[in-house]
DNA sequence: AACCATCTCAACCGCGATATT
DNA sequence: AAATATCGCGGTTGAGATGGT
């Protein structure tokens, strides 16, 4: 059954960005139903959304206690601190930097990775991701601080 | 102004883990 | 026990923003 399912369902999904509208329609539903149960809060809200995509709006964006705007250098810190101690587990790390979540911090990640590799070509640059928990936490404070100071 | 390159970030996907029936 | 449904993680994408010439 499952499959023809998710047939019938991803048809008539909606995808790409969540309006204003179905924000507060998708608010309105978890505070009523808990932060649980998303297959169920989409399908009774009438959202055109599937449980995932709800979920992921609700814990990346609507979710309350979520810090806005950039990073502040103590958040900088220790997001270096944690992926050279643990690599790109991210939720982990999010659990540790409080109104982040992981979608955010991974970006933050990714363009930090982006700014050095433009600015220098060392080879240690061509590293995959999932090798660069490898580099020592002083390593990386270090280049990071040379960024800061160009 | 008009174009192309690069960056950013919200949202998507696959899939393994976990829960439910 | 095992099949099915749902959740959560990490990698990836692409539209719009921004920057450079």
């Amino acid at each position: 059954m499952g499959q023809e399912d998710d047939m019938m369902m991803s048809m008539a999904m909606r995808k790409g960005p969540w309006t204003e509208q179905e924000d507060v329609q998708l608010v309105s539903f978890v505070n009523m139903f808990g932060d649980r149960r998303w297959d169920f809060i989409a399908k009774v809200s009438g959202l055109k959304r599937s449980g995932k995509s709800c979920r992921l709006r609700w814990v990346n964006y609507l979710h309350p206690g979520l810090k806005r705007g950039k990073m502040t250098p103590q958040e900088e810190r220790r997001i270096l601190e944690l992926h050279s101690k643990w690599g790109n587990r991210w939720s982990r790390i999010a659990a540790k930097l409080p109104g982040r979540t992981d979608n955010e911090i991974k970006n933050y990640w990714r363009t930090h990775m982006r700014k050095r590799h433009k600015n220098r070509k060392e080879p240690y640059l061509h590293l995959h991701r999932s090798q660069i928990h490898l580099l020592t936490h002083q390593y990386i404070l270090a280049i990071i601080l040379s960024i800061q100071c160009k």
